[in-house]
RNA sequence: GGGCAUAUAACUCAGUGGUAGAGUGCUGCCUUCACACGGCAGAAGUCACAGGUUCAAAUCCUGUUAUGCCCACCA
């Protein structure tokens, strides 16, 4: 036949996706029903810099499967896709190639560097769209957006107006995380806390106490103070503070030395009497010469270290808010740079940080100050873009006021309006959100919104939408309109933009058409790394300026591990691609093998063997196609529509079967789908096309198919064959977009598309087919099984009889002779009212039913008394179990009587099968 | 330090208050006219440990242990 054995993804992949793209299939409009539900999704951003990684072939797998499951529904759907300016790593990637070129960023200038991004962008961009091309996502590409569109940046102007003009953004000078590498400020979530070995220096300041209190006593005279100290430490009074022949010290430990330059202070608890006497005395900095106060925090732990902290307001957040608390002066001594300042001594200036703390620690143990040095594993701040070792610095930026916002966010999803799944990270959220700090949005980068912020040159803030109107609110104040205005030079955090996505794609702030008919939106399908940086704040933004949540779920998706369960890393170098995947098993088998292990957990192994039985999976598909395909030809030259019902005039008992299995595999995948369950919805699919439909409906359908004779019976089954194949190909479009697409067109659908058909609903099921069918099913595997016990050879026929004294299965049985034989390989099927005693025959019991098969000479006696045992065994220990729970006065009288009743049935029918056994196995 | 998860067959994971399931792997048979990326038949689990609730617990509760992730200002 022209159709190939294996099915190759590479032949029929890359064909469709051009197709359904020109027939813009994937716009909401092509839903013509004005009363169709509004399904909407807006894709989590990727970076415009990006290239396609497993957690978005993951994520983006999930929202086509919801996508294009709600689209054959009849839903209007909009799956509205888009790209992230990516400030900071657009700008790495940019600068660094142009560093390739030998040109150096700051000497091109703003304007120009930006014109360069914009052009980065027009001809090195699009990878990603190109990628979800390939992945097969239905987004509707003519809504695509990009965060520094017109319409957006817009959005975001009018945004921090509007928050300015409310107060809930104010500028202002504190303590950031600044990033030596990148040159700019960065948030908290941006700082990444990582351990670092390190060590804890244990240093001495002498105390000015009166008159003894000179620190420069000449060297001859020097008491050795690491060793006073080492002795104090081992005594029971463990103290910091060191009296001496030589004067008194405090000792303070730190991990950071070199901060000990901008020491503007040394702290205690109020409670630790240990140092009472120090209140009102100072201390004079060594190597600086400075003389520093003592203060009383609460911040200071009586328990830790020494219960004495050198304080560094202008180097720690912890020493900022102490110096903020105490009136302390802050000194810089640490340049954004990351060197020593002109703040410091004059022999440390320009050092480096690392070096500085060298030569400190030098000088300290020079002057006998050092008293211990420990090894020591500490949490250091590092960038996450740059990987650099945060500095803390105090600057002056821009911050958003977060506790009014996080309020309604924190309310909305404690209320219901938005549901988080799975529930756990609800709590991660919520618990975010109670804990809330200020968000610094200003970043000292070129590539991104330009704070519309300007400054008179008597240093006032005016900020507006354009200089036009911030001119306007000069005039308001009573300042002249021709004051000049000098613009603010920074840019704001990517993740401000972001977080009105949901609506500034739709067009806010104008009122769209689209604004009013998709938002909000229906689900976020996300990754975890992203709840605080960009749902949270979507969550606030949505509700501040739409008055409504963003979406009414929220998804997370798993966390994709190597196929160790290991986080994938570059470092670790176990990172797989995406597209090597798709290539290698085909994208279909990729995308069915992530919505399957997409669980309720919160990380995915990916698993060579998933990925394997995936693409079999599709190859079974094909292949069953293939056998229609072959068999129906007639049939697929008829143009009249294939309606199950109306061909249905004599149905077989595996007609019935099938359609009640189709019945109950396409509620179970709308109730999955409907409830997040994706692996159940790939499970069901699965089991219900291989086992159901392949391995029996196929099988008991070959007799007719493939039979020459044209009768109506034959028609019938290839009919209903061809049905059962069209509805299975409809409920796995969502996940196998491709195959389903390519085989739908090869049956009689040229030129229509799978994606726009009706997506199958569920009607009863036929439960007295299901369990007729069992029976069938049962009788045909206990024959095989007697077959493979006895290693009869295929070709060799045998002879049967069953017998049962139950009309309904002997009506089964009758119908079923035919297919029994054929499907067991029997020469004969008799079915009789008792089985005799025969020697040499081999029997089992069924529900009722006693199997009888002749195997004269063939039967190893050892064997079969094993075989029979193990089935004895197996039925006894339930049959046990049973009477131990039935014999319990307090299980029958206070389970459910269902569960009693069915107890009992259950029991009487082991007792009775046990009971045959026995007497097969005595005649033995 | 706080929080959230997870512990089930050799591996990766489902699962439900009524004595356990899948995929892969494993064993045996089969190159039977859709498919060896296949068919048929099998073997395999004190459902982490210890208590408690219940007629009944692998499933609910508590504790323990182990692992993973997130958050956090211990110098």
């Amino acid at each position: 036949m022209e159709i190939p054995k294996q099915y190759e993804p590479k032949e029929v992949e890359g064909r469709w996706y051009p197709e359904w793209e020109a027939s813009q299939y994937f716009t909401p409009e092509k839903q013509t029903n004005p009363a169709a539900p509004v399904f909407t999704m807006v894709i989590p951003p990727p970076n415009v810099t990006g290239y396609l990684h497993m957690g978005h072939a993951l994520n983006h797998t999930l929202q086509d499967v919801l996508a294009r499951w709600r689209r054959m529904n009849g839903d209007r759907v909009l799956w509205l896709p888009g790209t992230d300016h990516a400030g900071i790593a657009t700008q790495m990637v940019v600068t660094r190639q142009l560093a390739a070129e030998g040109v150096d960023r700051r000497d091109l200038g703003r304007e120009k560097f930006l014109e360069k991004v914009w052009e980065w962008k027009a001809h090195s961009g699009g990878t990603i769209q190109k990628q979800m091309r390939i992945v097969g996502d239905s987004v509707d590409w003519s809504r695509e957006r990009f965060t520094m569109d017109e319409g957006l940046s817009k959005a975001v102007l009018e945004v921090f107006v509007r928050l300015y003009d409310e107060g809930l953004i104010y500028r202002g000078e504190y303590m950031v995380n600044w990033s030596p590498g990148l040159q700019t400020a960065i948030s908290d979530l941006e700082t990444e806390m990582k351990p670092v070995k390190g060590n804890i220096w244990h240093i001495a300041y002498p105390v000015k106490d009166g008159a003894e209190g000179d620190s420069t006593t000449s060297r001859s005279e020097r008491v050795d103070l690491a060793e006073a100290y080492a002795a104090l430490n081992e005594s029971e009074a463990k103290s910091g503070l060191l009296k001496t022949a030589q004067g008194t010290f405090i000792v303070v430990a730190t991990t950071r030395p070199e901060t000990m330059l901008g020491d503007t202070a040394v702290a205690f608890n109020p409670e630790d009497e240990r140092y009472a006497e120090l209140k009102d005395k100072k201390a004079v900095l060594p190597l600086v010469g400075r003389e520093i106060q003592f203060i009383q925090d609460n911040l200071v732990e009586k328990d830790f270290g020494t219960g004495l902290v050198k304080v560094t307001p202008a180097h720690d957040p912890n020493d900022f808010a102490m110096g903020k608390r105490h009136g302390l002066e802050f000194i810089q001594v640490i340049s954004k740079e990351a060197k020593i300042t002109d703040a410091a001594p004059e022999k440390y200036r320009e050092l480096d940080r690392y070096a500085a703390r060298k030569a400190v620690v030098a000088d300290l143990e020079a002057a006998g100050l050092l008293l211990k040095v420990e090894d020591y594993t500490h949490n250091v701040g590092h960038c996450q873009r740059s990987g650099q070792v945060v500095e803390p610095l105090i600057s002056t930026q821009w911050f958003m006021k977060m506790q009014p916002l996080a309020e309604p966010a924190l309310q909305a999803v404690l209320d219901g309006r938005t549901k988080i799944i799975p529930e756990g990270v609800s709590k991660i959220y919520c618990g975010w959100l109670e804990n809330i700090q200020d968000w610094c949005i200003s970043r000292q980068l070129w590539w991104g919104h330009r704070i519309p912020a300007w400054y008179t040159p008597d240093g006032e803030i005016i900020v507006a939408r354009n200089e036009a109107e911030a001119r306007e609110r000069l005039v308001q104040q009573g300042k002249d309109v021709n004051t000049v205005l000098t613009p603010d030079e920074d840019v704001l955090d990517t993740w401000f933009s972001s977080a009105l996505w949901p609506f500034s794609t739709l067009g806010w702030p104008e009122q769209t058409e689209d604004l009013k008919n998709f938002y909000p939106t229906q689900v976020l399908v996300t990754a975890q790394d992203i709840i605080f940086f960009w749902v949270a704040r979507m969550m606030m933004m949505g509700l501040k300026f739409m008055g409504e949540v963003p979406f009414s779920t929220v998804y997370i998706n798993a966390l994709v591990l190597d196929p160790h369960g290991q986080k994938m890393s570059k470092t670790k170098g176990n990172v797989i691609d995406p597209l090597e995947v798709f290539d290698k098993y085909g994208t279909d088998a990729a995308r069915f093998a992530l919505t399957a292990a997409s669980t309720a957990g919160l990380t995915l192994a990916l698993q060579d063997s998933k990925l394997e039985s995936s693409r079999n999976f599709a190859n079974k598909i094909w292949n069953a196609t293939r056998f229609v395909l072959m068999n129906c030809g007639e049939i697929l030259e008829d143009q009249e529509p294939l309606e199950w019902e109306t061909k249905l005039s004599n149905p077989t008992l595996a007609d019935r079967w099938i359609l009640s299995r189709l019945q109950s595999a396409t509620s179970e995948v709308n109730s999955a789908l409907t409830e997040y369950r994706f692996h159940e919805a790939a499970a069901t699919l699965y089991q219900f096309f291989w086992n159901d439909f392949c391995d029996w409906y196929i099988e008991l359908s070959k007799p007719f198919v493939t039979s020459t004779e044209i009768s109506d019976e034959n028609t019938a089954v290839k009919r209903r064959i061809i049905y059962i194949l069209e509805r299975s190909l409809c409920l796995l479009h969502p996940l196998m977009p491709f195959i389903t697409e390519e085989l739908w067109q090869r049956l009689p659908h040229k030129g229509e598309t799978i994606c726009l058909k009706d997506f199958p609903q569920a009607v009863a099921r036929d439960e007295q087919a299901e369990r007729e069918m069992e029976l069938f099913t049962g009788i045909v595997s206990k024959l095989r099984n007697i077959r493979s016990t006895f290693n009869i050879a295929p070709s060799v026929k045998i002879k049967a009889q069953l017998a049962t004294s139950d009309e309904a299965s002997k009506a089964v049985m009758t119908a079923m002779t035919d297919q029994i034989i054929r499907l067991a390989r029997l020469e004969s099927l008799e079915l009789v009212e008792a089985i005799a005693a025969q020697k040499g025959s081999v029997r089992d019991v069924l529900s009722g039913i006693e199997i009888a098969v002749p195997l004269e000479g063939l039967v190893d006696f050892d064997k079969e008394r094993e075989r029979l045992k193990t089935t004895v065994t197996k039925l006894s220990g339930e049959y046990e179990g049973l009477q131990k729970r039935l014999s319990n006065q307090d299980f029958v009288a206070r389970a459910a009587a269902e569960v009693v009743a069915q107890s009992q049935a259950r029991s009487a029918e082991l007792e009775e099968q046990i009971a045959k056994m026995k007497v097969v196995m005595e005649n033995l």
